[in-house]
RNA sequence: GGGCGUGUAGCUCAGGUGGUUAGAGCGUUACGUUGACAUCGUAAAGGUCGCAGGUUCGAGUCCUGCCACGCCCACCA
């Protein structure tokens, strides 16, 4: 498709106009195709992070994906075969939790399917959410989504990101849940996936467990409450000091350090729970402090991970009263864990608190203690950090269920030497890496009691009483992936026995958002055209580092698993963009400064400028001057094009492909020389991922064309002798745009286009070789030249303005010292120095000295601007 | 408590292997507008390079200690 009706250059310089016009190009062309006949070698692939799509777009990933464009595109000039594929992470609890609010309606998965039922946004709907079936709710979560990621990618596509969009995937799309489904057959079959029924950290709003990579510590105020519990047979009594005097029915022992004087003489003996009147034995335990609290404390099940640990050990049973929606549930107290000593006693408190939430319950305990005379003082405010799922508002709890683990505890070791064989950029970023995996105590729990995800590809035996049959899963097999247990059929059965007792049910669960994430490299590759030489490792995957313990973690944890390699060569790790008061940005700002406002008033390139002056691994503070100036270097482009594209009309060579050959005035080689030197400096900042230094070198350099080179060369370009200043400035502007392509796509593609020595074979700036010496074979010489005349023009710019006297004010004379050798140079190419100064005739006086100088300008005072 | 990072001009940031008067952009001030410039250009002011020691002929750069800020992890009765 023809580029430009008209290729004549645009008056004025207009971003939206250029970006669509480029788009749609682009897009004709196919020029981000992934070419699949190249081989590996000469391919660079790119594990790009698909975002979440539960919501809009923040500038942080404008920010972090532009960067990883940048690099794509240098190495697609460099020759390679790009493979740059884009996905959308929709399934999982944060696309749940947004189509929850979005449409208020929750999952009820109890409920029949209601063929007819269509989602309706609903803004700040007060009223209670609609219950849906499970399939209603996961159409409604498909049908968001899709709206979400139409969204997603007008974006994408305006800031210009140099995808293949032939190879977009979805993690929820059934060739993503084949490939999720698939990695979990291999894990079991490999033995590295097991169900297993234990207490589990486990969100009481979402009624999921969670893994220990979701979970973070958030400062709480709480209260110690000082309880007083009666040695059984005995008149002696003792303190415990608790956070959680809720959790008084749940308790199992009471434990004290061994080594603890004061309290050595109760071991063997048995403690009263208060209102309860349950009789519990009092143990030594290793994990009690005694300089804590009153150095002795209750072991529940469970009010935290130490007694969960404890209670593996100590073979006492369960007393868990903490039901999955994080209510108190109803329990025995004449028979078996909670036999009382006083069962009506018992009975009539729990009664007080059945059915409450903990907070509720907390407080009901709290009077009845004080009631009781249990409670000793007030209780005392503190301050301490309690484990809460990253995406959760209450306190995680722990509650027994069966759950599906990956074993990753006995893999540390290889994960370690997997990562160490992964080039970290930074380098640094290795070191989360390490100390994550370091500090990782427990398996992969990847089960989740939500519906839209991957589904576990399992079904479990009912025996003739209708009990699961857990240790003996049926697993679908690969040919029937993929596959939905709630719907689908194992093979051998009818669905006549689902549910059935000697039937079968299917496993309700899904799996956790990053079991399928961590596939990504698989994923890519599966979407990709069959038969290409694709494999792991691929080169790159960028990533930011909050997500290292999750995102990267997973990813190398499956290569290793699965393939026994590692999943990329090297890992760009990308900063945050903060607040102007350095806190990560939130997302509320993010409304005022979302990605398209900001495209719309400073244009993609510009945007894109912004995202490449921040170095990899920095956070830094949102600053949008650095977009203006950003817009401003690209006018600059626009114009300085213009300018050349003028004078280029204006001369022989105007549509002059093999232009270079009429390069021979001294100080155009010298200034090519400079040129080249940059382009080279661009290339190795390039090659060691420092696309912001090679951005710098190219914008100085370029800023330097414009204030001197334009300058010096402009006279000499309009005179009749013009044939080498022409050529160079076509040399130059040709440069500099390949040299910008991969920062600001759009300009330059706008002036490769409307070049008028444009022909056939010029496709796109894009498909270009990225400048190199080859490019400047025997036109570059002496380069110290070019410095000298800047220098002079320098001074002589000084002496005017320190004169405050324009720029064109004439120069009667002037004294310049310089080496033997530089003197005749100059002398021979005085005319561009004259011109630029605005020297008289025979106004140069040259002196030989050891290095530069430039002395007694002598103005014309008398001069005075036309204007004045 | 452990680990990592950062601290350079009013602001945002550059400153391989230690080497002459420490840089850029923005902002401020003054002047100008030269054949492209929704402007652009020229120039000026502005820094005890977090603090204190040390190594060295020489340290923003290397070493030690400290301070401040940020992030990650662990503990948390």
């Amino acid at each position: 498709m023809a580029y430009k009706e008209n290729n004549l250059p645009d008056n004025q310089y207009n971003s939206e106009e250029i970006e669509n016009r480029c788009i749609a190009f682009w897009d004709a062309e196919n020029i981000y195709a992934y070419d699949k006949n190249a081989s590996r070698e000469n391919t660079f692939c790119i594990d790009t992070p698909p975002p979440t799509v539960s919501g809009s777009l923040h500038i942080g990933h404008i920010f972090s994906f532009t960067q990883t464009d940048i690099t794509a595109r240098f190495q697609r000039m460099s020759g390679k075969s790009v493979f740059y594929p884009i996905g959308w992470d929709d399934n999982g609890l944060p696309t749940e939790r947004r189509v929850q609010n979005y449409y208020n309606i929750a999952c009820n998965p109890n409920l029949p399917y209601d063929p007819d039922f269509k989602p309706v946004h609903k803004e700040k709907d007060e009223t209670k959410r609609k219950e849906v079936s499970r399939k209603n709710f996961i159409e409604a979560c498909q049908m968001l989504t899709q709206e979400d990621e139409q969204i997603f990618e007008q974006v994408f596509r305006r800031i210009g990101h140099s995808y293949d969009w032939s190879l977009k995937y979805t993690t929820i799309s059934p060739e993503a849940i084949k490939v999720s489904q698939k990695s979990f057959l291999d894990l079991y079959a490999k033995n590295k996936v097991v169900s297993i029924e234990a207490p589990t950290m486990w969100d009481v709003t979402f009624k999921s467990a969670v893994a220990q990579a979701e979970v973070e510590d958030r400062e709480v105020e709480g209260f110690f409450h000082d309880i007083k519990f009666q040695v059984q047979g005995s008149d002696e009594t003792f303190i415990i000091s608790t956070t959680r005097p809720e959790l008084l029915p749940a308790c199992l022992a009471i434990v004290a350090n061994p080594e603890d004087e004061r309290y050595k003489k109760l071991f063997g003996k048995n403690a009263i729970v208060p209102l309860f009147d349950i009789s519990v034995p009092i143990l030594p335990a290793e994990h009690a402090d005694k300089d804590k609290g009153t150095g002795i404390m209750m072991v529940c099940t469970f009010g935290d991970a130490a007694d969960v640990a404890w209670w593996k050990n100590s073979g006492l049973p369960i007393k868990q009263i903490i039901g999955i929606d994080g209510r108190i549930i109803d329990v025995d107290y004449g028979v078996g864990p909670f036999s009382s000593l006083n069962p009506d006693k018992a009975k009539e408190n729990f009664a007080k608190i059945k059915g409450m939430t903990v907070k509720q319950a907390k407080e009901t305990i709290f009077a009845l203690l004080r009631q009781d005379g249990a409670l000793q003082g007030e209780p005392r405010k503190r301050i301490h950090s309690v484990k809460f799922y990253e995406k959760g508002s209450l306190p995680l709890e722990f509650v027994s269920s069966r759950q599906w683990f990956i074993k990753l505890l006995e893999e540390k070791n290889r994960m370690l030497d997997a990562g160490n064989k992964i080039n970290w950029v930074p380098e640094h970023m290795y070191h989360r890496y390490e100390e994550w995996t370091k500090g990782l105590n427990q398996d992969w729990c990847i089960s989740r009691q939500r519906f839209f995800g991957v589904p576990f590809p399992v079904w479990y035996h009912l025996d003739e009483k209708g009990n699961p049959d857990y240790n003996n899963p049926i697993l679908a097999s690969e040919k029937q992936l993929p596959v939905d247990p709630m719907s689908d059929t194992p093979i051998g059965f009818n669905e006549e026995q689902r549910n059935k007792p000697n039937g079968f049910i299917g496993d309700c669960d899904i799996m956790d958002t990053w079991a399928t994430s961590s596939l990504t490299p698989q994923i890519a590759m599966y979407f990709a055209p069959k038969n290409v030489p694709l494999a792991l490792p691929f080169d790159i995957r960028p990533q930011a580092h909050d997500i290292i313990r999750t995102w990267a973690f997973y990813t190398i944890a499956k290569a290793l698993l699965h393939e026994n390699k590692i999943p990329w060569k090297k890992i760009l790790i990308s900063g945050f963009i903060l607040d102007p008061d350095r806190k990560k940005m939130s997302k509320s700002k993010g409304n005022v400064v979302t990605p398209l406002n900001l495209i719309e008033k400073h244009s993609s390139d510009a945007v894109r400028y912004w995202a490449a002056k921040a170095r990899l691994g920095i956070d830094t503070a949102f600053e949008e001057q650095i977009m203006t100036q950003g817009r401003k270097l690209v006018v600059k482009l626009f114009n300085a094009a213009k300018f050349v594209l003028a004078i280029v009309a204006n001369s022989n060579l105007a549509s002059e492909k093999n232009y270079k050959t009429y390069i021979k005035n001294d100080l155009d080689k010298a200034w090519l020389a400079k040129l080249a030197n940059t382009a080279k400096n661009a290339q190795k900042a390039f090659l060691n991922d420092d696309y912001a230094s090679a951005l710098d070198l190219t914008e100085t350099r370029f800023w330097d064309f414009c204030d001197n080179y334009l300058e010096i060369v402009k006279k000499r370009a309009y005179s009749q002798d013009n044939n080498s200043a022409v050529a160079s400035l076509m040399l130059s502007l040709d440069t500099f745009i390949k040299l910008f392509a991969p920062f600001c796509p759009f300009i330059t593609e706008e002036i490769y286009q409307i070049r008028s020595w444009k022909d056939k074979q010029d496709i796109s700036v894009h498909k270009e070789a990225f400048p190199d010496d080859a490019s400047f074979e025997n036109l570059v010489d002496n380069e110290q030249l070019y410095d000298e005349v800047v220098n002079i023009i320098a001074e002589i710019r000084k002496a005017k303005t320190n004169a405050n006297k324009p720029l064109k004010t004439p120069v009667k004379s002037l004294q310049i010292y310089t080496t033997e050798a530089m003197k005749d140079l100059l002398l021979k190419n005085q005319t561009d120095i004259i011109n630029v100064g605005q020297i008289e005739n025979n106004g140069i006086i040259y002196i030989v000295a050891d290095k530069l100088d430039v002395k007694n300008i002598v103005l014309d005072m008398n001069f005075i601007s036309e204007k004045k």
